[in-house]
DNA sequence: CTTGACTTTACCCTTAGGGCAAGGTGTAAG
DNA sequence: CTTACACCTTGCCCTAAGGGTAAAGTCAAG
């Protein structure tokens, strides 16, 4: 039997942590003293402790690495599971890395330059333009974040197959209104649509008239900026919000690979202060 | 001037977030409305926002961040240091994820072959050896694990200019004896020392008799699966621990490019248990 | 018997917010 | 003008994986 201390110097995890670990239930103590406490670990349990290290350095948590080790059936079916399952995790935030490098890498030069981080704002160009009146085919409804993509897919599929159906006439690529801009538990008021021709039962009058028209090349992560730059120059020259804004999708997500071919349209309907 | 709200969509930064950025002093409101306490931000802050969620992007932490955006001397000399150390970091954090996912992938094909995850265990070798006496030149002191790699190089110098003034003969490779187990707030009890054929002052008899040893190839961080081997050999084997543990390095750490080529010698005196 | 190293429990602290509740406001529609 | 509802406020508790410290009990060696 080994004591607290001499079971932490052999497998290098400290006396807190070992009993940390006997508190959440990961690893108890093959037995407890009852007459003083003093925890006494068995030999054989050094080598659990050295597989929840090597599972600690997988990123699993405490609770996951719990779930494993307790299982009493097919361990080696889940555990090859749960192997795969990290394994992609970890390359996808290496990945994540990767991208922070560049850009890191990028700010680094440019401060090197005399230039400021924030200098790519500089690059987002912001125009006023008059939107004509269109007729839009479309439906609404609360979308959350995570089911985007999918929603994206399916509606425009929708819409795709009911304009071939009625044999109508698209005028511009498909594009996406945002009603709420608050997060509700139900998602946003999401509408998905399409400029046709025809007016005909089911499209509706679409004139948000001014916007300021900014066009994203690649990741939807920079639209914060886009939104930033936008109301810059509203306030700057005097305009405000006036409707829902909207994006047009130039290229469809969908359809591209890498994310930096894509195109969007992001358009925000103002109008002059009085 | 924005709600919290509008700042919060605009930034997709949670309103949340915000008022706890408030709270911490990291960025607060342009305005506070005194009669209601309602936030109000300006449309210039959207940009320091904008700056933080790329500052936080490359790890740093809330109070790194504020001392940066709180800076008002030297900020581009500063952010130029700041960056380039975050840049460290993620390259090194990368280096650590690519080496787990090694070891993972080396993990995930054992259990394809139906191998244990622990299989690697087994070739770890342990053998039971008589060592003969020695005498050894050598410096003891309490040295913690962050300077040991310093400490090695002085006091292994110190150790071999003696050597060379005394004009002595080395017989074995450098060895490190660790008479405390125990971590303290002084470090560990640690004793660099050199065996030599002379009999000199200064030297000492070192004769830990039977020995368990375990050749180590490659990086320290398999220690402790040496240390569980040695035990689990012993615990079967009816032998029990004798005297303090030591180390034997074959080849010179500081002198090694690659981990992968150490080789390192572990014993652990053990007297047959009665 | 004493000393010092070891162990116990208990309590507070960390990061970066999330969740929820209770109550106060703003504003647009009826 | 009222009402509904979206929005805002503060306050409190919770997270993961332990670290730090204190007060008190215990063990083993000298």
């Amino acid at each position: 039997m080994l004591s607290i201390g001499e079971f932490s110097n052999i497998c290098k995890v400290s006396t807190k942590t070992l009993r940390y670990y006997a508190e959440i239930g990961l690893i108890l103590p093959a037995e407890i003293n009852t007459e003083n406490g003093y925890r006494y670990y068995s030999v054989e349990q050094l080598e659990t402790m050295l597989f929840i290290n090597r599972l600690k350095s997988y990123n699993f948590s405490l609770e996951e690495i719990k779930t494993i080790i307790k299982a009493e059936e097919l361990l080696d079916e889940k555990l090859y599971l749960a192997l795969t399952k990290k394994k992609k995790e970890i390359e996808k935030q290496v990945l994540e890395s990767k991208r922070s490098l560049d850009q890191l890498n990028n700010d680094i030069s440019n401060l090197k330059q005399g230039k400021s981080i924030m200098s790519y704002l500089e690059s987002i160009d912001v125009q006023l333009v008059e939107v004509p009146k269109m007729y839009l085919l479309s439906y609404r409804k609360m979308v959350h974040e995570y089911e985007f993509a999918e929603e994206y897919g399916n509606n425009f599929a929708k819409l795709f197959k009911k304009i071939q159906d009625d044999k109508l006439t698209i005028l511009a690529p498909p594009m996406v209104l945002f009603h709420s801009a608050e997060f509700s538990p139900f998602g946003l008021d999401t509408e998905f649509a399409i400029p046709i021709k025809e007016y005909v039962t089911g499209t509706r009058d679409f004139h948000p008239g001014l916007c300021l028209k900014t066009v994203l090349y690649g990741s939807y992560s920079n639209l914060s900026s886009i939104y930033t730059k936008q109301r810059e120059w509203a306030e700057k020259e005097g305009y405000e919000s006036n409707n829902a804004l909207y994006e047009v999708y130039v290229t469809d997500p969908s359809q591209v690979q890498k994310e930096s071919e894509l195109i969007t349209e992001i358009y925000y309907p103002v109008k002059k202060k009085v």
